[in-house]
RNA sequence: GGAGUGGACCGGAUGGCCGCUGGCCGGGUUCCGAUGGGGCCGCCAUAUCGGCCUCGAAGAAGGGCCCCGGCGAGAGGAAAGUCCGGGCUCCGCAGGACACGGUGAUGGGUAACGCCCACCGGCCGUGAGGCCAGGGAAAGUGCAACAGAAAGCAGACCGCCUCGCGGGCCUCAAGCCCGCGCGGCAAGGGUGAAACGGUGAGGUAAGAGCUCACCAGCAGGCUGGGUGACCGGCUUGGCUAGGCAAACCCCACCGGGAGCAAGGUCAAACAGGGAGCAGUGGACAGGCCGGAGCACUCCGUUGCUGCGGCCAUCCCGCGGGUUGGUCCGGUCCGCGAUCGACUCCCGGGUAGACCGCUCGAGGGGCCGAGUAAUCGGCCCCCUAGAGAAAUGGCCAUCGCCUGCCCGAUUACCGUCGGGUAGGUACAGAACCCGGCUUACAGGUCCGCUCCGAAC
RNA sequence: UGGGGAAUAGUGUAACGGCAGCACGAGUGACUCUGGAUCACUUAGUCUAGGUUCAAAUCCUAGUUCCCCAG
């Protein structure tokens, strides 16, 4: 407890650390989000926002992206560590933090549980 | 009080916990960093010379990434659309004309504008007010479906009228009617979005600006007001000139192109160029250059010895051209390394990082000039700078709006108090400004108009 | 972010400022024992809002949606 911070190294803003989460295909979804997959060297779990036009205009893309940054600080200690997700929300679901904090970690899981095998 | 109209403004508040971005200060860690840093003296002073002291290869001074702590800051009126105009940056550039694009009454404002202000004209509204791409159709070319006789400058379908002929109305004449013909006319009918000034009188065979009066409108002259668009008056003329330029066009004015993903600095990796090191055919009887040793008593433009480099020659190897139907062979040309490993250097520069990046046609107050837009002076203030893109999440209380219920008041509409449910808009800086346009829950203030009532 | 373009029946496309067509589709009927093919008929449209014009899919202005290009 008291580890709620959210560090610039948490996010990948790099072109090509996306490209290796796109290129590594691995993926998991729900109704509400889309997570791509790929392992990192690090010792702990990474963040990256791909947020669509076609989720609404600036303010509701915002909002999204705050939404999704809230959830993965508030339990990125859960989370499996050495893992780069990439999140990109669904069309149609609607922005709202307790379903992304059930959704993002069961993800996250499926994901490092792929990975793994 | 109701209805309306124009303008200015606000765009929820407070608190708690957990976060984000950049700035300043302090600390930590790591990396970079040197014939370096700091101090004193040499008249003074210095990025510059010298001396001394001191810190420093056990890595200084200083700086960068990251981390911790503290302090204070952090979205808009449209930040939006990207429709105009500028600043800024790079590229281009003798001058002019054409083309293309834009604008369009007048006078101001402005860095500039297609914006703003004032005024003029037209249309709408009882009015306050609103709307107008509002130059030119008596430069030229063109367009007008359908209807209608005719759609642009003249013409005449029905029609009206004189005359002539024929017929009819009892025979003749007159008159009336019908038909035909030569003519005259454009008043009336009907069509259309639009039909060649309108009304009245005179006039005439019938009519007609044919003439006259008034009105509308046009052109010229004179004249008053206004900086001007324009408005007004007098007079003369001709009686009429149609619409569309957001059709081509003409006239006047404006416009070089691209855009911060502009542009600049540093610079991995890969590729390129150069140098070094080691490996990589031989022969030699040639020439040139370089430097070494020995000899000549010394010197050396001398001789000898062997070495290196370049050129030439021959053999060998490889590649290519040619001859040849094809290979071999002949002949010609080129090369004797390509290449790979390591080290160093060079230019351009990708990924990446940094700068541009927020003090500006900046905001607030007061005073002055101006009808106003706006401008000037003085004082005060500093107010976001991200970059797969920060400015947030959760909660509580209170506002505000709407619906419902209860109570009070009231002739009614309503108003006030309480409870409850729901809602609390449009929308997120991306180099920066000036505008325009579009979106927007709810609310505040001011000016003005019309209607009604009361005094 | 900057630049360019488009929008017409359900779909794909035409239309000098003057009646909005064509093909495929869908529906109905005819032909056939039935289906297909064929024939006839029907259906339904100018992205939205203003303006210019007598008249707008067309011209102008603003908005909406979509597409393409640069990096």
């Amino acid at each position: 407890m008291g580890d709620e911070r959210f560090l610039p190294a948490y996010r990948i803003r790099s072109r090509a650390d996306f490209q290796r989460a796109y290129g590594r295909r691995c993926t998991a979804s729900d109704n509400l989000l889309l997570v791509f997959g790929a392992p990192n060297d690090l010792s702990y779990p990474r963040i990256g926002l791909s947020v669509s036009r076609k989720l609404g205009n600036a303010v509701a893309r915002n909002r999204w992206k705050r939404l999704l940054r809230e959830a993965f600080r508030l339990n990125h200690r859960q989370l499996p560590a050495g893992i780069d997700l990439v999140v990109i929300p669904r069309q149609g679901a609607e922005p709202e933090l307790a379903g992304l904090l059930r959704s993002l970690p069961r993800l996250a899981d499926r994901l490092a549980w792929k990975l793994g095998k």
